[in-house]
DNA sequence: GACAGCGCTGCAACCCCTTGCATTAATTGC
DNA sequence: GCAATTAATGCAAGGGGTTGCAGCGCTGTC
C-alpha cells in the first residue's frame, strides 16, 4: 500500500494539515519539523495523491489533447510543441486519438473532464453543438475549427489551398482536382470552398473528388478516380492522401510530375523523402500547438477567452509539380 | 458551474446515495425514481466527476501508456491496437510522450500514477531499478525491455536481428555494420548482443556505430561513418534510421542496394514507400499494444502478474538489399 | 400474531488532501 | 511588565462521490 498522507503525519508525530503544508506552502512550516517531515516522507516512500488535490484546487496540471489519427504525421509536431509548452507551465500533456470517430471523441472528452484543466480538441469530426455543449463540461480549446464563441486555433488553410491551386494554373494546368478529406473535417470544407471560390476567376476547373479517408490508402483508393476525370493537375486534402496519390498513379502507369502534379497540405516531415519529392502548404503546426496552450492556460479559471488566432500557411515547391504536358 | 451530485439529489428529491446508484448500480433503485433521477441529472446536465469517483472505487478505467517518441513511426500501430483493446475493457488510453528524455519520463509516470489504473511504459530510457521503484507507486507493465520481477511484452528482436544479418551474410557481405540506437534502449543492447553473438559464427565481421538518435537524421548523421567503415551492408536499430542513412548514403553518391545494403527493423508503414523499398524486421507491434493492455487489467487490483510475452519477429525481404558488388 | 424476508432508501463513514480560522507559544515594542 | 504581533501548528469543514449497514413498510409463512 502507498503511503498516505495520513501516515507520514503519524511518523513525524504532526497533524496531517502540517505534512499538507510542508508539500505545498514550506514557508508556512517551521524548518525543523519540515525537514523531519520530509524525512518520513521519503522513508515511507510518500508521494501525494494528485488526483485528491486536484479534487479539492480544482487544478491538475494535465491537459489532455484529442487527435483524430495519432498515425497521421502531422500531428506530432503539434503534440511536441504542446508538450513543451506545457512543460514551460509545469503541466503534462495527456494526449488521446478519437480514430477519426466523433463517438470516440465525446467519449474522450468526457473521460477527460476534471483529469485535465482543460482539452485541445484538434481537427474534430464531433458537430458544432456538441462541442459547444462539451465546452460546458470542460474548458476547451479547437484546433483546426472555428465555432463562434469557442477559443480556437486554426491555419489559414483557405489562403493556402488558393496559392496552391494559383501555382498550378500557373504552370499551365487547366483541369485540376481537389481531394477532399474526411466528412466532419472543417479544413476539409475549408479548402473546398476556397477552392471553388479560385474556379470562379476562370483559370481553371475543378473537379471535387471526396470525402475519402484522409490516409496514404484513401490517397491510393482515389487515383483511379483522378484518372478517370482526366485531370492534369491534383490538390489533395493532406500529404499522406498527397502521397498515396503518387503511388496509386504510378501503379497506373501514371508518371508524377510529368503525366499529373501533386500537391499536398501540411508538409509533414515525410514530404521531403518521397520520390518525387512533394509541393506542399506547410502548416505552422508548431505555432498552433503552443498557441493552444497558451490560450488555455492565459485565462484564469473564472472568464475564459474566446480569442481566435488564426496562423499563417507557406507554399512549397519541389519536384511533384511541373508545367502541364503538352 | 457543472452541477453536483448534491444538486441532483436536491431536485430530485433523494439522498445523494440514490443518486449515486442511479448510476453505478441501477438495479438497487426503484425504476420510477430511477427515471426521476435521470431526468433531473439530464435536466441540470450533471456528469459524475470521475476523479472523484475513482478516489474513493480505487478505479479510473484510465490506462497510461508512455512512448520515448511520438513522431516515431513505431508506435502509432501499438497505440491504436492497444487503445482498441482498452476499449473493449471499457477504459481510455492516456498517451504520453518523453522525448526520449528519462526525466520526463520518470516525472510522466508520477503524474499518471492515480489518475490511471496503470501505465504501459513502451521502450523506457530510465534505469531499470528508477523504474522498479515506480512499478511500486503505479502498476506497470513495461514493453521493450525486460525486468525480472516486472510484467512485460517484448518482441524478439535479438532473433529478428540475427535473421536479417543471416539474410545479409547470405548475400555474400562479408564486412557489416550495426547503426545502434540511443543510450539506455534496451532493444538497442539486445540487437547488438545478438549481432556480436553471430559475428563469432566467422561468416562476417561487424562494425558497431553508436549510439546515436533513433531518427531519420540520426541515421542520415551516420552514413558518412558508414561510408568510412567499408562496410558493404548495414543493419539500423530501426526503420527510421534505415531511412535517413538511405538518404545519406545517397547523399555521398552510394546507391542502395548496389553499391550498399541496407536493412532496419520494425517495418512501420513508411518502408513500404522509400525507394528502393526497405528491407526489415517485422515487429507484431498491434499485438504487443493488446498484450500489454491485457497484462494490466488482467489480474486482480490485489496480487500483480509478473510474467513476461515474447512476441515472434519475422524478416520482410524488399528492394534495399541486395548481393554484395564484385 | 410474531417474525423473517424483501425492495428500496437514508445515514454516515470514508477516499486523500487543502485551507480558513482558531489556538498556542514566543517575540517584539514601549 | 503587559499588550500586540508574529510564527507555527492544529482543528475541522469541505471537494464529489461510494458503500456497508440499518431502517422502513410490506408481504407471506406457520
Amino acid at each position: 500500500m502507498p503511503a498516505t498522507i495520513r501516515d507520514v503525519a503519524q511518523a513525524s508525530g504532526v497533524h496531517i494539515s502540517t505534512v499538507s503544508r510542508t508539500f505545498s506552502a514550506p514557508h508556512l512550516v517551521n524548518a525543523e519539523t519540515r525537514s523531519r517531515v520530509q524525512a518520513c516522507a521519503e522513508q515511507l516512500g510518500y508521494r501525494p495523491n494528485r488526483a485528491a488535490r486536484a479534487l479539492i484546487t480544482g487544478r491538475t496540471y494535465n491537459i489532455g489533447l484529442i487527435v483524430a489519427d495519432i498515425a497521421n504525421p502531422f500531428f506530432p509536431p503539434l503534440i511536441k510543441a504542446a508538450e513543451s509548452q506545457a512543460r514551460r507551465h509545469d503541466h503534462h500533456i495527456f494526449v488521446a486519438d478519437t480514430n477519426e470517430d466523433a463517438l470516440v471523441e465525446e467519449d474522450l472528452v468526457r473521460a477527460m473532464a476534471k483529469q485535465v484543466d482543460g482539452v485541445l480538441l484538434c481537427s474534430p469530426r464531433m458537430s458544432n453543438s456538441l462541442i459547444e455543449q462539451l465546452s460546458r463540461e470542460v474548458p476547451l480549446v479547437v484546433v483546426n475549427r472555428r465555432i463562434v464563441g469557442l477559443p480556437a486555433v486554426v491555419m489559414d488553410v483557405a489562403h493556402g489551398a488558393q496559392v496552391a491551386l494559383g501555382h498550378l494554373a500557373g504552370l499551365g494546368h487547366r483541369r485540376i482536382a481537389l481531394v477532399t478529406g474526411p466528412r466532419g473535417s472543417w479544413t476539409s470544407r475549408e479548402i473546398r470552398r476556397a477552392a471553388q471560390h479560385s474556379e470562379r476567376s476562370g483559370r481553371f476547373e475543378l473537379t471535387v473528388l471526396g470525402p475519402n479517408p484522409p490516409t496514404v490508402e484513401g490517397g491510393q483508393a482515389v487515383a483511379e478516380l483522378v484518372q478517370r476525370a482526366g485531370v492534369t493537375a491534383v490538390l489533395a486534402y493532406n500529404d499522406l492522401m498527397a502521397i498515396g496519390l503518387m503511388e496509386g498513379l504510378n501503379a497506373l502507369g501514371l508518371r508524377v510530375p510529368e503525366d499529373v502534379s501533386v500537391a499536398g497540405i501540411d508538409d509533414i516531415a515525410l514530404s521531403r523523402l518521397t520520390r518525387p519529392k512533394l509541393t506542399t502548404v506547410a502548416n505552422p503546426t508548431a505555432a498552433a500547438g503552443r498557441a493552444a496552450v497558451d490560450m488555455l492556460l492565459a485565462h484564469g479559471d473564472d472568464r475564459r477567452t474566446t480569442a481566435q488566432v488564426s496562423l499563417h500557411t507557406e507554399l512549397i515547391i519541389r519536384d511533384s509539380t511541373g508545367p502541364v504536358s503538352a
